[in-house]
DNA sequence: GTTGTATCAGACTGTCTGGTCTGCTGCACT
DNA sequence: AGTGCAGCAGACCAGACAGTCTGATACAAC
């Protein structure tokens, strides 16, 4: 490790990052890595004994980060002196408010593109999103099931994944329209909606018209 | 064009979505595409002037079939002798129902595997993606107003802009974990937020604790 | 039959890629 | 001063890659 505040290894981890998120994993050569690290060959495969090796600790490196971000918006919530129902508009509020600044700080995720190739997946070098993922549904099912105490209504691991998938459909959209306002509007639009299921869960069971689809 | 029902350049166009929509796009060979497709070199540059070109392709096709799939799904319930609020939950619920069979055609979303290579985006081979996303979006946002007559509460746009939203994370989310009842599951979250939100619109506007986030 | 053309087949090529190898440098420790 | 080793530089290599080229085949038009 050298001695200033950024060492080689992050250096590297730091470009790859940017380059996989903005053109893909199989897109990204370690030439192309190593000229944005200021780094060389030598110093690549001396960190990593592969390219596949340098994707597992990005993920690695990114759920960790993933994580602690969820662990501190929790926490920050759980102080909060508001009710349940409260708490869990707020926990959406919070990364809402933080939309704008993460868009602009990076242009997609970096699980989408590393899932993306499927012997990345196949290979076990993703075996760290899953645990993230359940994380995220673990700490907000458990406030949802503090705001909703009727039994059975909702499933609210289903419903605590809803925000993941807004998070990753949000970058999708932002991508596809070059509007990065989108992960904003649409952690908007899934407070508005827990808002009202807040209000009354109830009436969370839909109803069902006869509807029938053929494709 | 060839006699029997269907064309090299279809058998190409097949191989190469299921390639590139579970491989990505830059992992995806030529090579490999027309081993899948039991062609050769010859017939595919004759067919498409580089593999850039076969992207192009491959995204009108999918496209233009996205946009048939939502004619279809609109009309449907467009007929449906039920309110306004009731044809935006029948038309989710269309998608909920056929969630599982989608799922078990096709791993991903093709958007995700060409939106993720940033080049491609540049290009304009991604082109036809957002007309294609802006037709969704209109279809049901107009759907969405109509059962939403209070104006200015809620965005129906962004609303609308949800349900991409929520069948591109879903896809993510089925990716990272393995299980594709995931997007049926998503939907039907969805439906149920959805009829929450119709049952009393006027409550749309969230309420907002002071909290503060700095990650 | 001849010509023309669309559709292919597959050998070939130059470039790029992941990965290896040899050696250099500077610091730690004795 | 000598030794050892982590950290690094960059030349190098074998394979894979997108794209080219020379033809072969089949069929239509005349």
């Amino acid at each position: 490790m050298s001695r200033d505040g950024s060492s080689t290894r992050e250096r590297i981890l730091d470009a790859a990052e940017r380059l996989v998120i903005d053109n893909g994993f199989a897109a990204t050569s370690v030439d192309r890595v190593i000229a944005d690290a200021s780094s060389s060959k030598g110093a690549f495969f001396h960190h990593f004994q592969s390219k596949n090796d340098l994707a597992k600790a990005l993920v690695e490196r990114y759920a960790a980060a993933d994580r602690a971000h969820l662990d501190e918006a929790v926490a920050h919530v759980r102080a909060l002196d508001v009710d349940p129902a409260g708490r869990v508009l707020a926990f959406v509020e919070l990364f809402e408010r933080g939309a704008d600044e993460l868009m602009s700080a990076q242009s997609s995720c970096l699980y989408v593109s590393v899932l993306t190739e499927r012997d990345l997946v196949n290979s076990g070098t993703t075996a760290d999103i899953e645990p993230a993922i359940t994380a995220w549904r673990d700490q907000l099912s458990r406030l949802l099931s503090e705001a909703l105490p009727e039994e059975g209504t909702v499933d609210t691991d289903a419903l605590a994944d809803h925000l993941f998938v807004t998070f990753e459909g949000a970058f999708i959209l932002s991508r596809a329209t070059g509007d990065k306002a989108h992960m904003r509007r649409q952690l908007h639009v899934l407070r508005q909606l827990l808002t009202s299921l807040l209000a009354r869960p109830h009436a969370a069971s839909a109803r069902a018209p006869k509807a029938r689809f053929n494709p």
